[in-house]
DNA sequence: GGAAATGATTATCG
DNA sequence: CGATAATCATTTCC
């Protein structure tokens, strides 16, 4: 419906339907008695006034000479829009005979006092019909009631040449006297006729119901297009019928003015395309809920997504996709990823800073990415779960498709941005900027703790060379702390972790390896002890296998400095300045909602690699700050804000948070510390925006922008998927304060956000240490408890549908485009 | 006026 | 009933 199919348009679908669809509508034969008619729909009369009446009409014969023979009764002749003699008085008796038969059925109906209303009827007619036809009969003459009554009965009764005689029989002062029915009824016949210009003129010439207007429309268009195609000597085809619309526009006698909206506004479609990147085929539950949302029908959904996924097969036909590789959900997204990301380009300025605009229609956020993207890690990027674009420099992607661009950039989770922020990096110091996402943190600020969102992943970065300036290599850790231990990690399968909010948790059942011990340990001292680069690697993942074996990918990360660090874990593969990571099995992916306490059923995914990789880490250079700018105020919109959750973490009981050396002091990454420990929010109050858990999970986040919350989690240590228990369920923690420690000392690393809605995530130097996730591994899902949505790459079950994340906030959202904006 | 993007419809199949 | 394929219609861009 397009907000509103146009009459027009609909008028089209009918007469398309009537073509292909003509046995079905035969049954509302044109020869309807004239006593049936009054239901007829006005549609009807146009097909009847189609198939009966050739738009050439015998009256058009001067014009058209081709034209076929007018139907039988018409066929006679046409009819001289003089007053005729025998004929018209003999119509006139005839139709009188016929009126009066109705009115007395009428009368009969409604009330006793018909009669006298019939004759006064009848002798008020008596002056006029006297007046004009030469064989007047006073008795036939009728009043404006008795001819718009007759008019109304040929009408719709498809009975166009008795129509024409009847009118050709009324005195010209009841032609001129301007009834609706009469006017209505002067315009069939002269449409039927073919006299085009007539029927202009008398549609232009006086205001129509509404009721009527449909059917002059189509007798506008329909006279536009049969003279453009005597005109031409061929049929028109839907683009040239389209041109000649816009070409001769609807008078205002017929139309109400209302545009016509074709497509759905941009924030229909943005929601559609949001579910869409996370589930090709959402269930019915899901489809209402987006209907909802979007305030499309459902049916209007379900051709969304037929359309969609049809378009995506078929990507010959119309984009350049290439899908060949049979997860077209992957290349889709990230293509659309860039898509929608091409409009709100990031502009970096010279000086460092990065500035997100966010578009007011809010885009959807997509937490995860299913993407075949490949991994291809830059020397200094992140990439977090995501279709990345590789920064120039050192970007940093979280959750995919979004890209960050400047030099040292990073971004969070890319692809939502939310709508009309603005976010704005700053890196004052350094080159290097950070964002995070503009959209997930929008709504995450808007959102309450709802969300759950879960992840996996991981990562750690390690101070480099910028690092260094500020670290003293002698200071470098010697362990390295940040990963899982191993106790916890093998724990496997079950690991609970509680969102702050308290509201979800999150839990990953597949048994999390993160190098055998689930920590990727940089000895130190007595070992061989050095980090590369600072670079963490965390050893392969395993994922229970779910659905499908991932295919294996190694990522390799190379470190940008060359230091010479080495790091050991014990599955994991690390090579100088290199981490591998082994693929990942496949995993599944649990979510509870929190409030509910369901636990959704293991997602399907598509077959998605899973493995994390986190290469280096990301150095943090004292100086470097990044700010993100956040007005608060745009953050709100209710719709948003389950997207927003999702991508508050969950909370691991540790995490670590890392802090850019200027910002902090010692004393205040000493609180820090200790508060991560403490297992309450991550987030010390100092605002450190990114903290990577310790217990399993790395978390980023941004505490001071969400209330207080924090706003992204990563976890990084398992990327496995597990099964989300309650929260209540055990935790695993085990974090040692100690590794915290160490790690954010020696490393200090990171994301600094400041406390307010500006943070300042990650600092770095000018080597970012990247870190990937892969984008298809969900490793980072981020789930949205509040709308059920379900993971990008996995099927909801059913029993989520409610839950899921429904991008529908974003219907809240002003701005409508029109479907030319829209569109392009 | 062609091409492309996009929404809708129809036929068919499981 | 839902999915797909084919096709049509609308709209806009160039």
């Amino acid at each position: 419906m397009a907000e509103a199919t146009p009459s027009e348009r609909e008028g089209e679908r009918k007469e398309k339907k009537k073509q292909k669809g003509k046995q079905t509508m035969s049954s509302a034969s044109p020869t309807a008695e004239i006593t049936s008619a009054v239901e007829i729909k006005q549609e009807n009369v146009m097909e009847m006034l189609s198939e009966a009446v050739p738009p050439d009409g015998a009256a058009a014969g001067a014009l058209n000479p081709a034209a076929p023979p007018p139907p039988p009764a018409a066929a006679a002749a046409p009819f001289p829009m003089e007053h005729g003699g025998e004929e018209a008085a003999a119509e006139q008796v005839l139709l009188h005979t016929e009126l009066l038969a109705r009115n007395h059925h009428a009368a009969a109906a409604a009330s006793p006092s018909s009669s006298s209303s019939s004759s006064s009827s009848s002798s008020s007619s008596s002056s006029s019909s006297s007046s004009s036809s030469s064989s007047s009969q006073t008795p036939l003459a009728f009043s404006p009631d008795h001819v718009a009554c007759v008019c109304e009965a040929l009408q719709q009764g498809g009975n166009l040449d008795r129509l024409a005689r009847f009118l050709w029989s009324l005195p010209p002062s009841d032609l001129l006297r301007g009834n609706e029915s009469l006017m209505k009824a002067r315009a069939l016949v002269a449409f039927h006729q073919g006299i085009y210009a007539e029927l202009y003129s008398i549609l232009e010439s006086h205001n129509f119901d509404s009721s009527n207007h449909p059917l002059l429309q189509e007798l506008w268009y329909k006279a536009r297009y049969t003279e453009a195609e005597r005109a031409r000597g061929r049929p028109l085809g839907a683009v040239d019928k389209y041109r000649l619309r816009r070409k001769y526009p609807l008078p205002r006698t017929i139309w109400d003015g209302e545009e016509t909206v074709y497509c759905f506004k941009e924030k229909s479609r943005n929601a559609l395309k949001e579910l869409y990147k996370q589930n090709r085929y959402p269930s019915p539950a899901e489809k209402r809920n987006l209907a909802k949302i979007t305030g499309l029908s459902l049916t209007q959904v379900s051709n969304w997504f037929k359309n969609r996924r049809q378009r995506d097969r078929n990507p010959s036909e119309t984009q350049s996709k290439s899908e060949s590789d049979g997860n077209p959900s992957t290349e889709d997204e990230s293509s659309k990823g860039q898509e929608d990301l091409s409009p709100h380009p990031l502009s970096s300025s010279s000086d460092g800073v990065t500035s997100l605009s966010l578009p007011s229609h809010m885009e959807p956020v997509y937490m995860q990415q299913l993407g075949n993207t490949k991994i291809a890690l830059s020397s200094s990027g992140v990439l977090l779960n995501g279709n990345l674009v590789p920064a120039s420099t050192s970007p940093v992607f979280l959750n995919g498709s979004s890209f960050l661009q400047g030099p040292n950039g990073v971004i969070l989770n890319g692809l939502s941005v939310g709508a009309s922020q603005t976010v704005t990096l700053n890196s004052p110091k350094t080159t290097s900027s950070v964002v995070s996402n503009g959209v997930s943190i929008t709504d995450i600020l808007s959102s309450s703790s709802e969300d759950v969102k879960d992840f996996k992943l991981l990562q750690a970065s390690v101070p480099n060379t910028a690092a260094a300036a500020t670290f003293s290599p002698s200071n470098i850790p010697v362990s390295f702390p940040g990963l899982i231990p191993s106790s916890e990690v093998k724990r496997e399968s079950v690991e609970t972790v509680a969102s702050q909010d308290g509201g979800s948790v999150v839990t990953f059942t597949a048994p999390v390896q993160i190098n055998q011990y689930g920590i990727v340990q940089i000895p130190n001292s007595g070992t061989n002890g050095q980090l590369l680069n600072g670079s963490i690697g965390f050893s392969s993942l395993q994922l229970p296998p779910v659905s499908v074996a991932a295919s294996q990918g190694n990522v390799s990360v190379n470190p940008s400095t060359s230091d010479g660090g080495t790091f050991t874990s014990d599955s994991s593969t690390v090579q100088q300045g290199k981490v591998f990571f082994s693929p990942l099995t496949p995993s599944a992916v649990v979510y509870t909602v929190p409030n509910s306490g369901q636990t959704v059923g293991s997602a399907k995914q598509e077959g998605l690699e899973r493995s994390l990789v986190f290469s280096q880490l990301m150095p943090v250079s004292q100086n470097t700050q990044l700010n993100v700018n956040m007005s608060s105020e745009n953050i709100s919109s209710g719709g948003l804000q389950y997207l927003a959750s999702s991508l508050v973490n969950v909370t691991p009981s540790h995490n670590f948070s890392l802090t850019p050396p200027t910002l902090l002091n010692a004393a205040e990454l000493n609180s820090g510390i200790s508060e991560s420990q403490s297992m309450s929010s991550p987030v010390t109050s100092t605002s450190t925006v990114i903290s990577i858990s310790n217990t399993n999970y790395a978390t980023l986040q941004n505490c001071s922008l969400i209330t207080s919350q924090d706003l992204l989690s990563i976890s990084t240590a398992q990327p496995a998927l597990g099964e989300i228990v309650s929260a209540s369920g055990d935790r695993v923690s085990h974090p040692s304060a100690q590794v915290h420690q160490d790690f954010v000392r020696e490393h200090r690393l990171v994301l600094q956000a400041v406390p307010d809605v500006k943070e300042n995530f990650l600092p770095n130097s000018e080597t970012v240490a990247h870190v990937w996730l892969t984008p298809r591994a969900p490793l980072v899902a981020v789930r949205r408890r509040t709308a059920a949505s379900s993971l990008p790459n996995l099927r909801a079950s059913p029993s989520l549908a409610g839950l899921r994340f429904s991008p529908l906030a974003l219907c809240s959202c002003r701005g409508e485009a029109t479907s030319g904006a829209a569109r392009r």
